[in-house]
DNA sequence: GACCGGATCCGT
DNA sequence: CGGATCCGGTCT
């Protein structure tokens, strides 16, 4: 007897460094749905943001390497999770080749275990997940418990210029699913710890 | 060593 | 709309 397995029933697949290697734009576009499994937690992508290059006045590297934006020079696939504000962490995954730093901010996230709730701003999706320094420049195509994977889900999404920047208003590199039941089942604005400490 | 401003969030 | 609250980057 022939079984056929729908895409849906496929187990996910781990994304690897040739993925994360492609266009910080494209990127940004795509990882939208895209699976994050960070230890206990899983969720779906909701929101991202590209900063691309030195010449993206935005992007932390736009007055070159330094020890805080290394990890965006070297390869794709690896975290970048930087303090700012005195209080918040942010987490990005890193894009494109050696040597060219750009990355992936991860804004949004639609968390569906241990609990479901929807995580938007990426002070908060570090907050609840505990992400700190300590995560920062991990390989997510080696990590056991660091990593995406794409459930073959391709949301329809909005783009608009980045938020809390005074530069690079000009592109409109932030990524957010436009679909509303995307969200159907967690809820919205959590209450989680307000210190990082 | 000092100063400045930040890819945020929350309460007013 | 302002305050919180560190730190990285820059200048001295």
């Amino acid at each position: 007897m022939t079984l056929t397995l729908e895409k849906s029933m496929l187990p996910p697949v781990r994304l690897g460094r040739a993925y994360f290697e492609q266009n910080t734009i494209a990127l940004a576009q795509d990882l939208l749905g895209k699976k994050l499994v960070f230890g206990a937690f899983e969720g779906c992508i909701t929101e991202t943001e590209a900063y691309r290059g030195e010449d993206d006045p935005a992007c932390h590297a736009a007055r070159g390497k330094t020890p805080r934006t290394q990890v965006m020079y070297g390869p794709a696939g690896f975290s970048y999770v930087y303090f700012i504000y005195g209080r918040y962490f942010c987490f990005n995954i890193v894009s494109e080749s050696e040597g060219m730093p750009a990355a992936v901010l991860i804004r949004g996230l639609r968390v569906q275990r241990p609990v479901m709730l929807h995580l938007d701003g990426p002070g908060k999706v570090c907050r609840h997940l505990s992400m700190d320094r300590s995560h920062n420049a991990i390989d997510l195509t080696l990590a056991s418990d660091f990593y995406v994977t794409d459930l073959g889900l391709r949301p329809a999404f909005d783009a608009t210029p980045r938020i809390g920047i005074r530069v690079g208003r000009e592109h409109p590199w932030r990524f957010v699913v436009k679909d509303p039941h995307f969200f159907v089942g967690c809820r919205e604005n959590p209450r989680v710890k307000k210190s990082v400490k």
